[in-house]
DNA sequence: AAACGATTACTGATGGTTCAGTAAGCGTAT
DNA sequence: ATACGCTTACTGAACCATCAGTAATCGTTT
């Protein structure tokens, strides 16, 4: 999957320290300057190294880009899966419930590295801005198929699905790149409830009370 | 309002069409690789110009921004104020399609612009990263406003106006944001009807028909 | 000739990246 | 234990390209 970075060390714990050193400190500059506007000296004088050692651990700076999405692919893919899961297992009502809640709470984790990619994607080279499309791909495929579930079953009344579960997504986004505004109002369990409700109140379920939305 | 730039240019009418086209070109470049991966010579080269000549009419790279936020806050405060219009003139519900289908217009009139405000606004300067997000409540205030009004008419039912108002607005900057997905998929007339639906169901008009939905 | 718009040629600074070298630590042979 | 060769993790300085911005000058037009 990941293709191999060179390194200068083969001791991979030391490796995978100062790599995810490297990558703790670059998301928050990137953020607050940007990707091209943060130097590698910058980001090794952030993370107590020489921009010399920093590439004993990586090729280039576009590798850290790299890292940041492979990080972020993992825990997105965890999503998927676990929602696919709760889609199985539950009521196609609770199913969403519980994957709005699951993906809410997975930006909610990975904040500045969902706000570097969602912000920066326009600029990135087009394999890795392919791959983070892919991945986006992937977790609206999963609201789409559960609303399409509860269609199919007369639980729900949505008239575009897709649009449906592309606002879902951007709400978590929002989350992440407008912490700073949304934070303060809102904790992430607050901000999941209501939104929550939101959502719920667009898959129309006329004349049934709402006794589902809590 | 706008500090003055420094020109060496008397010609107003040169001045103008000159910025003019540096914005045209350097916001297509900024939002292609970034505001710190665009060089001036990028800029220079995309409008015919040479680097020097910029010089002429822009006193640096940072007016290009501050050219930027003006002419889309101009847009944004003609956007407010018609929106407020209709809300004196037109019934709460309506006031609200009117401002959503106003507001949903104004992007996609400035989408170039309104993605590079977005996108960049973390690295922006701290003053001009103020007037941005100024102007991005003073938008807010708009929907808040009328769904307040709806709710103390009896007209609207919401829990969380503020929220549904941020809502709101992240819908209209997804559509200049992710308008390469949504592009495809929507006109702006389409999109605009498909999220006024998803809106007016979330105020909650239990029991009333949707004829209001059409 | 005076003013103006534009150009060519340049500058100091900074960028990513490389490189020669060093200090500390390892195992092994004495 | 100590001296030896060798590796590892790291550093400071330097390289070369590119950057934003400037200065001197050109050709037109009036």
């Amino acid at each position: 999957m990941s293709k191999n970075i060179r390194t200068y060390s083969t001791n991979e714990k030391l490796v995978e320290e100062r790599r995810s050193q490297i990558i703790r400190c670059a998301v928050k500059l990137f953020n607050k300057k940007g990707f091209d506007g943060t130097s590698m000296r910058d980001i090794a004088h952030a993370c107590k190294m020489t921009s010399a050692n920093i590439y004993n651990y990586i090729e280039g700076k576009d590798d850290i880009i790299r890292l940041i999405m492979e990080g972020g692919h993992v825990r997105s893919y965890q999503f998927i899966r676990e929602a696919n899961e709760g889609l199985e297992r539950l009521g196609v009502i609770e199913a969403l419930k519980n994957a709005i809640s699951l993906f809410f709470r997975h930006i909610d984790g990975a904040r500045a590295g969902v706000t570097f990619l969602y912000r920066g994607i326009a600029s990135f080279r087009d394999d890795i801005r392919a791959q983070v499309l892919k991945v986006e791909a992937d977790e609206t495929a999963v609201f789409e198929n559960i609303l399409h579930k509860g269609c199919a079953s007369g639980e729900f009344e949505v008239n575009g699905a897709r649009l449906l579960a592309d606002n879902i997504i951007s709400l978590g986004q929002m989350w992440a790149v407008k912490h700073g505004m949304l934070g303060g109002r809102y904790t992430i369990d607050e901000y999941t409830r209501v939104q929550t409700n939101s959502i719920l109140r667009q898959i129309q379920l006329n004349g049934k009370p709402d006794y589902y939305l809590k």
